[in-house]
DNA sequence: CCGAATCCGCAGTGATACTG
DNA sequence: CAGTATCACTGCGGATTCGG
C-alpha cells in the first residue's frame, strides 16, 4: 500500500496524500456524522465500488485517521469511527461543501439526498454568532429522512435521527416528489409549507439560525 | 472532457468533482498566491507531468475557477489567474492546510519548499483577532527566499516578493543547509537566530501574529 | 446478510520526447 | 515558453464470488 506523494513539505499537500485519494473525503464526511458499518457507507455512498471502500478505509486507518472496531456480542458487526485526528477534518471539510455548495445548480437526474449530506450542510450553515447563549431543540421530518439540531447554550448538535428527550418544535416538511435536499428543506419552510409541533416563533429561529452562512 | 460524478446532491460532492482531481488544488493555491504562467506552475509543483497540468488548467478553466489570459504585448506569454470562484476556495485551502499541518511530520528526503506553500502557511496561521486595529509590514528574508505580510488596519497581505515601500522591520533568517519551511524560519526566529532591520519589538509581533492558531 | 477479496476492462496518471 | 504526443502503468468502476 505505497502512497504516492506530492515532493513538497507542505500542509495541503501532506492532507492531499491522505485524504485526496478518489471517495475518501466523502467517506470522511460520512465517518464525521456519526460511527457507520461497511453496508451503511456503501449505501451512503452511491456508485463507490467495494474494493474502493475497503481500501480506502485501510488507507484511512493506517494514517489514523478512522478507526476500525469490532462490535462486541449484541450486535456484532465491523463499525467504523473517527480518531480525534478524523473528527479535526471537520472545519475543512465544512469550508470545502461551502464552497461546493456555491457552485450548485439544480439536482441532476439520478442524484441522491443522503442525511449525511443534510447534516453536514446544516452544520455548515449554522450560525454560531446568532445562536449565542441560546438553548432549544429541533426534530426536522421529510419522509424517510428525521434529523435533529439540539442547540445548548449556543453549541449545536446537528445530526440524523430523532431529538433526545422532547424537542421544543417537531417540523414535518412534505417535500413532494422533491429531493429532501438542504436547499428544498429550507424553502419550504421559509414558505410556510410545514406542519408545526410546538411554537411558531422557533421555526422563525431555526431559519435565523441557518441561514446565514455560519463560522 | 467528461466529468466524473459522485451521484450526489452535496456541496462536498460538487467541490470534490471540480477540484477533487489529482493536484488540482495544488495548482489553485499556487495561483491563490499570485497569477503564474505554465512554466512557473511546472516549477512549483514537482514531479508534476506537464500534460496534467494542461489538463487541469483546462478543467479549472472550464469550471470556472482559472481564467487563461494571454498577456499583452511587453511581456506576452500566457498567464494563469483565479476568478473569483476561485479565491473563494481559499478558505477551505486554509483550513485543509492547517490539518495537513497538524500531520506533518519531519521533511522527507527531497522535498522541496515553495514561496507558495510558506505563503499559504503563513496566510493559514495568521491570527485576525490579535491582528485587529494593527497597521505594520514585515520584510522575510532567506536565501531566495523573500516574502512579505504587509498588515493594514488588521486586514494582511502576505504573500512573496518584497513588502511595497519601506518594510517597517526586515528579518533575515539563515536556515544553514535546512529547508525554508514555515516551522524551521519560525523557529529560528523564536531562538533569535535571525538579523534584524528594525525595532526588535515588532519581531515579537510577528511571533504573535502568526504562532496562534488562525481563524 | 455482512464484510469484504478477486478479476477484468478502461480511464487517468506518470515519464519522457517532441513541436510551434 | 507553452504546451502536444506517445506509451507504460496503475487506480478506478463494475461485476462476481466467497467466507463468517
Amino acid at each position: 500500500m505505497k502512497r504516492r506523494e506530492f515532493g513538497q513539505h507542505c500542509g495541503l499537500a501532506r492532507a492531499l496524500e491522505l485524504v485526496g485519494e478518489r471517495w475518501a473525503l466523502l467517506v470522511v464526511r460520512d465517518l464525521t456524522v456519526r460511527p457507520r458499518r461497511y453496508t451503511d457507507l456503501l449505501e451512503g455512498l452511491p456508485g463507490i465500488p467495494t474494493n474502493v471502500l475497503s481500501t480506502r478505509l485501510k488507507e484511512l486507518e493506517q494514517a489514523g485517521i478512522v478507526e476500525r472496531q469490532v462490535a462486541p456480542a449484541p450486535q456484532r458487526g465491523v463499525v467504523y469511527t473517527l480518531t480525534a485526528a478524523g473528527h479535526e477534518l471537520e472545519p475543512a471539510i465544512l469550508a470545502l461543501g461551502r464552497w461546493g455548495a456555491t457552485q450548485l445548480g439544480e439536482p441532476r437526474p439520478g442524484d441522491i439526498v443522503t442525511p449525511e449530506s443534510v447534516t453536514m450542510t446544516l452544520r455548515a450553515t449554522f450560525n454560531h454568532g446568532a445562536a449565542a447563549g441560546l438553548t432549544a431543540s429541533w426534530e426536522i421530518r421529510a419522509a424517510d429522512l428525521v434529523l435533529h439540531a439540539v442547540v445548548t447554550d449556543g453549541k449545536p448538535d446537528i445530526g440524523p435521527g430523532p431529538a433526545p428527550g422532547d424537542p421544543d418544535l417537531v417540523v414535518t416538511v412534505d417535500p413532494a416528489g422533491e429531493l429532501p435536499s438542504y436547499e428544498n428543506l429550507m424553502q419550504a419552510m421559509k414558505c410556510g409549507l410545514v406542519q408545526l409541533a410546538g411554537p411558531r416563533e422557533l421555526l422563525d429561529t431555526f431559519l435565523h439560525l441557518f441561514t446565514a452562512q455560519g463560522a
